[in-house]
DNA sequence: TATTGTTATACTCTATAACTATA
DNA sequence: TATAGTTATAGAGTATAACAATA
């Protein structure tokens, strides 16, 4: 992950450098990252039960009880009841969500644009093509250790 | 971060799927992600004190004493008294830390090694030189953005 | 007076298990 | 009997602040 500068590894840089970023940009926001993933999620469901996202996530449903808990407190999202299920509860965004939501959206987008834009054209459709090689595989490589710790168990 | 997949959209994917496979190969291991860090970095200073190890990997020096708290108990760092200044404490790795340590580089370099395999060998040269671009690019921005924080304090 | 590492305290993310209210 | 969400409990990573020993 350190020294010995291959594709990569530069990969794995550019992902700390992500992280790092957004870490400081949600300074005062009462934001965090996994709060945003449950937002970023939120806007591409709509309004949804706690189960659906913890679903979603991958994550257990107490874990969604808490970040939920934090970003009702911050405004971001709502809590209302289920019309027909009286056991489960609607999550949805708030107008202040839906205007964060945008905003972050309209962010991500122009930084995808500025950083594509670093790169040489007569580069980027072999970019393309060799980062989605890369994805293709190592999920073929995730998929075949998953069987065999299947077959061990 | 999820819909519209264009090439940085895809690069955050492989970056998650690389986190959620070393989440699962670290089971049963005592490690985890900033538990191998540390020993990354430990691997590359040599035996360092703890200072040391907090200024390289930017955390507070708290945080360092935990880590290696786990690492001792787990058998793959130990601690000794600095030779000369004896405020500090020396943290090197164990016989059984080096050998943790060099499997791990040797996977490391088989899996990059398999992830580029899957690229198309016209398509490497530029897959390199793109990445090098977009991780240039996100370092000017960031340092952009730290030095208008500079100029607000 | 400054620095090294630790203790004290606190917050966030995460998990499992037990419990309540409903289906 | 099974499911939705909460409370209880726990562990990991992180931070700041106070403190002891040493420079």
């Amino acid at each position: 992950m350190d020294p010995t500068s291959n594709p990569l590894d530069r990969l794995l840089e550019i992902s700390e450098l992500f992280r790092a970023d957004m870490a400081r940009a949600f300074e005062g926001t009462g934001l965090t990252a996994a709060r945003t993933h449950l937002l970023w999620v939120l806007a591409g469901l709509g309004p949804s039960p706690q189960q659906a996202l913890a679903g979603a996530m991958g994550v257990s449903a107490r874990n969604i009880t808490g970040l939920v808990d934090a970003l009702e407190a911050a405004g971001y999202v709502k809590r209302s009841p289920h019309p027909t299920d009286r056991r489960a509860t609607i999550v949805s965004l708030t107008d202040a969500g839906e205007v964060t939501m945008s905003d972050m959206a309209r962010d991500h987008a122009n930084l995808s644009t500025n950083l594509l834009d670093a790169v040489d054209p007569a580069d980027r459709a072999a970019l393309s093509r060799g980062l989605d090689a890369i994805a293709t595989r190592l999920r073929a490589l995730i998929q075949e250790e998953a069987d065999a710790a299947a077959v061990i168990r």
